[in-house]
DNA sequence: TCTTTTTCCTATTAATCTTATCAGATTAAT
DNA sequence: ATTAATCTGATAAGATTAATAGGAAAAAGA
């Protein structure tokens, strides 16, 4: 069905947190997870990779946290998705042509290629801050 | 991981095998499954869909099998994906806002809206015949 | 009307991936 | 030390996907 799995959904909605707080100092994952609604037990697993992608800073410890590596402008979709979903390709064979005798004769091969270079663009034209800007444009 | 499933993969490669045939009488799903190194067990699936859509037509018994249902250059990739993956939304809130209680102010939510129209208007954008161009331009 | 050829339909299974939960280890501040 | 946090690994439940198998229905031809 080709939808994005909660891994890169609910990274999204941590990012847009931690951008809502920046410059604030660090959020703790419990108060990330109670006003995003996602279960801090299974946000354990999905901060770990963000870091690992350098896309947060974090701190153990009494007064420890979560915060952004970078400025909210300087973060964008792309990067947050792709840390938690590994690949944006609709199909494997993109990132791996070994996987599949056909690839050097495909045609799909080559659209599924394009179209995962559109997701991409698409991605990375939206940053944390026009993310910030546009909930604060929303009711809440 | 957001990968198309094997559904939506295989039907874009029937219906290009089928456009390739365009013209010359029915196509048997056995002849279909053999070139485009498809099993005809699981095959004899994802027909039915694509007629439903209207895509194609069928005939059994013999002298029978399947033929496009209008010329390739007026059928796109977008109808044949949508055939059998159901939605190209990235995620399920946007057809159905109602499985979410933060469908009124979720800023993530709109951008997946708006990733998920990107992703309409490229595979609309892709007729069969296109793809049967691009084919005969590759080596096989 | 009988046989062959072909699509169509339903049920079932096996495998894989996703989504979590839990328990404890590690680190830092007071 | 004690407390407050993040980190790590194991595991299990659930959902989805991919595929197989068996037979029913339909059309054509003898």
């Amino acid at each position: 069905m080709m939808r994005l799995s909660t891994r890169g959904r609910y990274a999204a909605r941590v990012m847009l947190e931690l951008a809502l707080c920046y410059g604030r100092g660090p959020t703790l994952l419990k108060d990330i997870a109670k006003r995003q609604e996602i279960s801090e037990g299974y946000l354990e697993h999905l901060l770990p990779p963000l870091k690992v992608a350098g896309l947060i800073n974090s701190s153990r410890g009494a007064h420890g946290g979560y915060t952004l590596a970078r400025e909210p402008s300087k973060i964008n979709l792309k990067e947050v998705v792709q840390a938690l979903e590994g690949s944006l390709s609709p199909v494997g064979c993109v990132d791996s042509p070994s996987v599949c005798q056909r690839t050097g004769f495909c045609v799909t091969r080559d659209i599924w290629k394009e179209l995962g270079e559109k997701i991409s663009q698409t991605l990375e034209s939206v940053t944390l801050e026009d993310m910030v800007k546009r909930q604060k444009g929303m009711g809440k």
